[in-house]
RNA sequence: GGGCGGAUGGCGGAACUGGCAGACGCACAGGACUUAAAAUCCUGAGGCUCGCAAGAGCCGUGAGGGUUCAAUUCCCUCUCCGCCCACCA
């Protein structure tokens, strides 16, 4: 037999799949085959697959090759999430159309996918700056126009005074411009947004039908962490002479009698409506232009509180009628419950922090074994105290209590609070899509006919960096007409979050290149949701959040049926170097095209997968990578053992031993991939099948018994390294694809071994082995450890206290 | 500060539902083949002690304690590491 030889191979048989379109999936009319839709994250054309990718898209493989070959209809469809910033960047900084860099990077990947040999079916490819894409974006935007998700609010931005220009996130990095290194500043800017938090307790009880191990704990528990959802009251606050309240929000309102003091956000309108009343004004706006400079983060990050009173004003604690100072502050946020809190500094250690640098009373109201209020809050649960008719009442029972009084004196009420907020989609930018809106002097804001789009993105444009979004300066795409009253008006030059194209293009991939509609419901209804979805633990909440929203509205407005969009959620760990992601910006990333040259596709895959398992983070190292290479040329090697002739006589008890090892195997291997999506231990097994091959003398006439399990091994080879295994499989004499096969059965009765060799324990110790037949009742095996001469010797002098015998497993004496 | 993970040989990692810890692989050592090397095939190996050896004994899954005939696995306390969230009232 001739090397194996990698490189012909690979490409001769991604060929054959791609000429007689072997993973081309088509919806099942006949109902007889069961549906797998197998989804993998869909990837940024930044120019070259990264080793994440290549785990990413060989645990997908795996999976979708495995169930295809149990006869499941399977879809496995891969696509770009082409719109972003950084194609915007490189025109700034290359001079290249975004489009044609975008397009540029596409053929490479795909190419690159290609050669990894992942079963797609690339008639279903999209990306998502095509119009036909993003025309249903600009469809779905309006849909939701309708019914009321989408509205616009002022919202802060960071802007580039320098370049005059709006600047994302992750253009901004320590406070300063990443073109021209200026600082940059904070600008209030009109931004639209679409109400998810709409959708909050949606989104909290979906988990339901997703735990239990569909999706992990953790990334259920981020979820729920995100959305925040928190239960309390919200009190109201007189001032003092006035007739307004100053209304907080409070997870405690056990703790009232406790309050000595109120804090609002420097942002709050409170501060302004009472400026009149405020005697240190002076004092205050300083505060509060001060607290404006800092950023969150900046705030969040001193150490010490900082604050002013609120001179010539005072609260009122409702509860005992005290007079109690304002402050402002701000540690308080203006954007989580009302702005502003009740201060209980002795069950609140930043009111605890607060009140000692203002010498503020601290009064205890919750006592429990563990307080120490002179040294810090105690926040644990009591029993209260100095609350009047409340004494004694446990802290557990406390807050429905109070809650009740509360509502019943009729100074606040039951709230329900959420951390989560509103998605702002809009981005100052070109590259992603337009945002199908018409602003008429007449009408105000109206939405551009459904049968105008895709408001298509202008190709003739120039990218400087400087200045506003080049959509913003071309006049034959910002001057339009009112489609409602004909009035000469302005386009909407905003584009979308990219997260919109990622929420919904599992649903395209069921149909694809529709031009009449975003998707056939019926194909949707079919293939949706994906059973299996594989992508990066690091879109735990944003993305999974958006594309969980994104369906549940398409389901609200009746076109598809289900409730989430992936039953099956497979967080895979990220590959780091030396601990730490890989990332251009970083210059530490490793290209899988270098192993995949000196190795091959197969040997590239199969590295990947066994060297961790999936949800692991995985260190890239190639110490190892060659036992695969080692174990797939072992294989290759197999089929000139097969075929030797030997004179001796094959022994029955080596054919049976051989044969219950393919069993075994087989059975260990369905249970890896399919049950514990672990396949490292899947991969682990096969090799020692492999050994067992390796192990067996050969013989000519052994019934075919070491073809039959090299041939089993071929097979369960094939998900893992699909190219290798087509190869032998066709060597083997076969005419059909590997890939289109049935996958190996177990045959219990194969497994079956007659008599096995159990531990037997004294003590806790192994002092030693007894061979049982299997399923021996307690009473044979005793008997047999009875006439065991090197146990018997262990046991001398000793009385047997307990005998414990675990069918098929240990022995165990218990003496004295 | 809150939440969620994790810690097992020189290394990556196994271990069902509490039942022989270290599968499989890497690196390493020895042997076979070769003029030689590479490749390949075979063998060995957690640590310590005793023994020429076959072997025997003890220790051992981050640390300490507990439950149990039996604990990497369950319970309590602690240390360290990772991820996510974070002055969220």
């Amino acid at each position: 037999m001739a090397d194996y030889n990698y490189k012909e191979i690979e490409k001769k048989w991604q060929k054959e799949w791609a000429d007689k379109k072997v993973f081309k999936s088509e919806i099942d009319k006949t109902g007889q085959k069961e549906k797998f839709y197998c989804l993998e994250m869909l990837p940024y054309p930044s120019g070259a697959l990264h080793m994440g990718h290549v785990r990413n898209y060989s645990i997908g493989d795996v999976l979708s090759r495995y169930h295809k070959m149990n006869g499941k209809n399977v879809l496995h469809p891969m696509g770009w999430d082409a719109f972003g910033l950084p194609a915007e960047n490189a025109a700034i900084k290359n001079k290249i159309h975004p489009a044609k860099w975008t397009k540029q990077n596409i053929a490479v990947m795909r190419e690159q996918l290609k050669s990894l040999g992942i079963s797609y079916d690339w008639d279903r490819e999209i990306a998502s700056c095509d119009p036909e894409y993003y025309k249903w974006n600009q469809w779905f935007f309006i849909k939701m126009w309708e019914k009321g998700l989408v509205f616009r609010k002022t919202a802060n931005v960071n802007w580039c005074p320098t370049c005059q220009t709006v600047l994302a996130n992750e253009q901004v990095s320590e406070g300063v411009c990443w073109r021209c290194k200026n600082i940059t500043e904070h600008r209030d800017l009109e931004q639209w947004f679409i109400k998810i938090t709409d959708y909050s307790d949606q989104l909290l009880d979906g988990h339901q039908q997703l735990s239990d191990g569909h999706w992990s704990e953790q990334v259920l528990s981020m979820q729920r962490n995100w959305i925040g959802k928190s239960f309390g009251a919200q009190v109201n606050f007189k001032i003092k002479g006035l007739a307004q309240d100053l209304t907080v929000f409070t997870t405690r309102p056990d703790t009232l009698f406790g309050a000595t003091f109120m804090v609002v956000a420097p942002e709050h309108k409170i501060i302004n409506e009472l400026k009149d009343k405020i005697s240190n004004w002076e004092e205050v706006s300083k505060y509060i232009v001060e607290a404006g400079a800092k950023s969150n983060i900046e705030r969040s990050q001193s150490k010490e509180k900082t604050g002013v009173e609120l001179k010539g004003i005072k609260a009122i604690n409702p509860v005992n009628k005290k007079e109690i100072p304002i402050f402002i502050a701000d540690y308080v946020l203006t954007d989580y419950g009302t702005g502003a809190i009740m201060a209980v500094p002795a069950h609140d250690q930043r009111d605890w922090d607060f009140a000692k640098k203002f010498a503020i009373p601290i009064i205890e109201v919750i006592h429990g074994e563990k307080s120490d209020i002179e040294h810090k809050a105690f926040e644990e649960e009591g029993v209260m105290v100095n609350s009047e008719q409340f004494n004694g009442v446990k802290s557990g029972e406390a807050l429905q209590i109070v809650i009740k009084w509360i509502e019943k004196e009729g100074f606040g009420k039951k709230t329900i609070n959420y951390k989560f907020r509103d998605w702002l989609i809009s981005r100052q930018r070109y590259w992603g899509t337009p945002i199908p809106m018409i602003h008429c002097p007449k009408c105000g804001i109206v939405p551009a006919p459904l049968s105008d789009l895709p408001i298509k993105l202008p190709e003739d444009v120039e990218f400087t960096g400087e200045g506003e979004s080049p959509l913003k300066t071309h006049k034959a795409f910002v001057n339009t007409k009112c489609p409602k009253c004909g009035a000469d008006a302005k386009r909407e030059t905003d584009t979308m979050d990219t997260f919109v194209d990622s929420s919904w293009y599992f649903i395209r991939y069921c149909d694809a290149h529709n031009d009449k509609e975003p998707f056939n419901i019926d194909a949707v209804n079919y293939w949706m949701p994906a059973n299996q979805y594989i992508g990066g633990i690091e879109h735990a909440c944003m993305h999974l959040i958006y594309a969980r929203f994104w369906h549940k509205f398409l389901r609200d407005i009746g076109m598809l049926k289900s409730d989430e969009p992936f039953t099956n959620l497979l967080t895979q760990g990220m590959v780091t170097l030396n601990g730490s992601v890989m990332s251009k910006s970083k210059g530490n990333v490793v290209s899988p095209e270098e192993i995949i040259n000196k190795y091959g596709a197969d040997t590239a895959r199969l590295f990947i997968l066994f060297a961790a398992p999936p949800q692991k983070q995985l260190d890239w190292s190639t110490d190892g990578v060659d036992g695969c290479w080692r174990f797939v040329n072992r294989i290759w090697r197999l089929q000139d053992l097969i075929n030797i002739k030997s004179d001796t006589a094959a022994n029955q008890k080596d054919k049976d031993s051989l044969l219950r090892s393919a069993h075994q195997t087989i059975k260990k291997v369905r249970q890896d991939i399919e049950k514990k999506l672990q396949f490292n231990t899947a991969i682990s097994s096969i090799m020692e099948l492999v050994n067992a091959l390796y192990a067996y003398k050969f013989h000519s006439n052994d019934d075919g018994i070491s073809k039959e399990v090299y041939k089993i091994a071929v097979l369960l080879m094939s998900p893992f390294t699909p190219h290798l295994s087509e190869e032998i499989w066709h060597n083997l004499g076969n005419k059909s694809f590997v890939s289109c096969e049935s996958f190996p059965n177990f045959d219990e009765n194969k497994i079956k071994e007659d008599a096995i060799e159990i531990p037997v324990q004294i003590n806790g110790k192994v002092r030693g082995r007894a061979i049982i037949s299997v399923d021996a009742s307690e009473e044979e095996v005793k008997e047999i450890i009875d006439s065991d001469e090197k146990i018997q010797k262990n046991l001398e002098g000793k009385k047997i206290i307990k005998f414990i015998y675990v069918k098929n497993k240990i022995a165990t004496l218990v003496v004295k």
